[in-house]
DNA sequence: CGCAGGACATTGTCCAGTCAATGCGAGCAA
DNA sequence: TTGCTCGCATTGACTGGACAATGTCCTGCG
């Protein structure tokens, strides 16, 4: 175990790891050597295994359980598409045969609704071009997939929009907020997504049960109906190792000449 | 200073230094108190402190600088439009505004490429359903803005389709690979987009200079011509700290009952 | 047989220290 | 003024220890 060659020893020992996950030596799943075994297989202090067993749970790639060891993580993504809302199938049989392959089927789905009408944060007060007092209803949902949080999911409305209109009660709408916005007059005919991607604050981490090394995907999308008026605004919180996010996209005739 | 109350003092510390940045009172760019100050304010050894910052580090929300001290990480996210390319102009006047808002005028981008032929990896042969032995021309691009690194794009094209067109060479296309390949017969007419949300490898966060607690979306385009065949494969990875990744969607008319 | 309790292996938290690496600025030299 | 060197503050790497917390598993009792 040369440490003269130039990575500090605990970067050796991660990139070692790495390498045996990597080419498979180390499955998915599989325990890693423990603190104390790596400590005597390398003559480092525990601290030096430490450091660098931490940067593989940093990386995503690794999982620490107290009191059994570590594990190689598992990845299962579930697909995610923004575009269902608007287009219930798939228009082209490739993404049809990709959402299929990444179905949920047989798991076992659940989510929590709560609503509430607050005043907005900056973000959403901005996207949806409200002055300042103006009030928002905030319908709160938490889905589930076979016991395990999946995603958390805000959507805002104006309240001037929504009050009085079953929006208000936490329960499931069983055809869609959507729906229910458009028979108040106020249907969307366009949208605008926005991704980023960061790590989750210690809050999200909470709720949706995120161990360290899991960034989130953070979707903003903004509906806006036929005169340009925004009517609402969800936020998901999508979780890195549990969700691909899908587009399907068309040229179009009038676009030709590139 | 309670460490009785229940969370590790690490924890205590970071939530602390978190709240601060939350509130303004660490804005971004400003610098955090030492290690020696930590130490002496929490009255704890070096360790712990050194613990608690490397979790706002592997938050993102903290820069460790040697040898001046930690700063508050700024966020200053370039719009990243996959549409864009079968759409030069957004069509919505929303789009158009977000766009411009977040544009990069004045910024100086430059952009080095590299051609190969090669074996796919496995992702890429099955996405452009390719049989065993067939090759691929990939053109690697990494590009920079401002002399900093900004995203790697590599584009993989079935060898048959390219050999011997310009696409081999490793010059900028001016009129852009997707048009070449038009011309070739390939006309794409569809895409298909893939985001996962991950962790850096380390010759990612090497080549894209990453720092600790940076994810990146990992973002994967296939195209398709009229008749269905899969005639290009491009592999974005887009730093979350330096990318917004927008999407503008339609309702069709056909759609029209959800 | 079933269950309660305890031993054990393993990671989590924390301490007190050493020496290395490095960017910056003060101060000196040309 | 310009340029160079060197000291210094600060983070990085690492040691070797102690005790806490917590699933797992085995033992033994009823």
């Amino acid at each position: 175990m040369n440490r003269v060659g130039r990575a500090p020893m605990y970067q050796q020992i991660a990139e070692a790891l790495r390498q045996q996950i990597a080419d498979g030596t180390l499955a998915a799943g599989a325990q890693l050597p423990t603190e104390a075994e790596l400590t005597d297989l390398y003559e480092v202090g525990r601290g030096t295994v430490r450091q660098g067993l931490t940067l593989l749970v940093n990386e995503g790639l690794v999982v620490p359980t107290r009191p059994r060891g570590y594990f190689v993580r598992k990845r299962e993504p579930m697909v995610f598409r923004p575009q269902a809302e608007f287009r219930k199938r798939p228009y082209s049989v490739e993404m049809d045969a990709f959402v299929t392959e990444h179905s949920a089927d047989g798991r076992s789905p659940r989510q929590m609704i709560e609503v509430a009408i607050m005043e907005p944060p900056q973000d959403i007060a901005k996207r949806l071009q409200l002055e300042d007092g103006q009030l928002v209803a905030v319908r709160r949902r938490i889905r589930w997939l076979d016991g395990e949080p999946f995603n958390l999911n805000d959507s805002y409305f104006p309240l001037d929009l929504v009050s009085e209109s079953e929006i208000l009660r936490p329960d499931d709408i069983s055809r869609g907020a959507n729906e229910v916005l458009a028979e108040l007059g106020y249907r969307q005919v366009r949208a605008l997504d926005e991704l980023y991607v960061r790590m989750p604050t210690p809050d999200e981490a909470r709720r949706l049960e995120l161990g360290a090394g899991t960034p989130v995907a953070y979707h903003i999308c903004t509906g806006y109906t036929e005169n340009g008026q925004p009517v609402r605004v969800a936020v998901t919180v999508l979780p890195g190792d549990r969700h691909v996010i899908t587009y399907e996209r068309k040229r179009e005739a009038s676009e030709d000449a590139q």
